[in-house]
DNA sequence: TCAATAAATGCACTTCCATTGCATAGATAT
DNA sequence: ATATCTATGCAATGGAAGTGCATTTATTGA
C-alpha cells in the first residue's frame, strides 16, 4: 500500500502540497471533474497552477482526459492497471443529461470497431449519454 | 428528385439565399465542416448569420452536429434515412490525426453499448480517430 | 551551510470559439 | 398599404484554454 507521496514519486514528480491535495480531491470524487470545479475547491490557489497541475498529471498518466461532447474537459485518477501511457484507456465514459456528472465506466470496455479499408484506427472516443443511477432513481 | 428549395420547405424553413449557397456548400463537402470553414467560402456574410442558419439547419434536422474531439464543433449534412430529429443517428465518425479532418462513416453504425443497471442510454458519441484513406496512402 | 540551479507557483494577458442583444432590412400575410 | 414576422448584420459578451514572465520555493553540490 503505497501512500499518495510514493505513488507521486514513482511517477517522477515532485510532491508538492497543491498535488497532495488536487490528487485527494480526484481521488475522493466518484465523476470526473472539470477545472472549474477544481477551481472551487482551492479558491486560494491561482487557476494556472491547478491547469499545470492537471495538464502534469495527464502527462504522467496519474489521470486522463474525457471529452464527453459538453465542450468542457473533465479529467479523472486513473485507475490501477489502466494503460493510458500507451494508448487511450478503452473504457467508456456516461455523461448524465439530467444531473450533467460525467463517470468512468472502466469496467466497460469500447468494443473493437471496425472501420473501412485505408483508415488506420489510432483510438477510439465513446461517450455514452442518458441518466444515471441516482437520476433515474435506482 | 426534390429541389434543394421544396427539400427546405418541407422542413418547414424559409428559402433565403444564404441558405441556399450555405446548403449547397455543405453538399459539395464530404467532410464535416467547422463554422470557420464556411466562413472562410463566404467572406461577404456575417459569422452571425451563418452561425444561425447551421443552427436552424440542426434544428430542423438538415446538418448534425460532430464533436470529434478537437474542441471545434463541425457539421454535416444528414443522410437521407437519418433520422436525428428522433435521436442521434447511429452512425460513427473518424477524424483523420493527419489531415485533421473529419468524415461520417454512415454506413458504419455504432455497436449496442452495455451500460450498467440503473442507467439509461439515450445516446451513444463515438469517434474513431487515427488515419483516413487518402493520408494512409490507402 | 550557502550559493547556484531548477522547478513550481502566481499574475496578467491573449486567443479562440460560441453565443446573445438589439437595430435594421426583407419577406409574408391580411 | 400596413402590420407582422423573420432573417440578417453589427457589436459586444462570456467561457475556457493556453502562454510569458516574474517570483517564490525546493534541490543540488561545492
Ligand atoms: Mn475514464
Ligand atoms: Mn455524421
Ligand atoms: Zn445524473
Ligand atoms: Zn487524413
Amino acid at each position: 500500500m503505497k501512500t499518495i507521496e510514493q505513488f507521486l514519486e514513482s511517477k517522477n514528480i515532485r510532491v508538492t502540497a497543491m498535488r497532495l491535495l488536487i490528487y485527494k480531491f480526484l481521488a475522493e470524487k466518484q465523476v470526473a471533474v472539470t477545472l472549474s470545479d477544481i477551481e472551487n475547491a482551492f479558491e486560494k490557489a491561482d487557476r494556472t497552477t491547478l491547469y499545470r497541475t492537471i495538464k502534469t498529471f495527464e502527462e504522467k498518466a496519474i489521470v486522463h482526459q474525457i471529452d464527453d461532447g459538453t465542450g468542457i474537459n473533465k479529467y479523472a485518477l486513473c485507475e490501477k492497471g489502466c494503460n493510458c501511457e500507451i494508448e487511450t484507456d478503452l473504457h467508456l465514459h456516461f455523461h448524465c443529461n439530467n444531473c450533467n456528472e460525467t463517470i468512468c465506466l472502466t469496467e466497460h470496455k469500447i468494443p473493437q470497431i471496425k472501420v473501412p479499408d485505408g483508415f488506420v484506427s489510432e483510438n477510439v472516443n465513446l461517450v455514452v449519454k442518458g441518466v444515471c443511477d441516482k437520476c433515474s432513481g435506482q
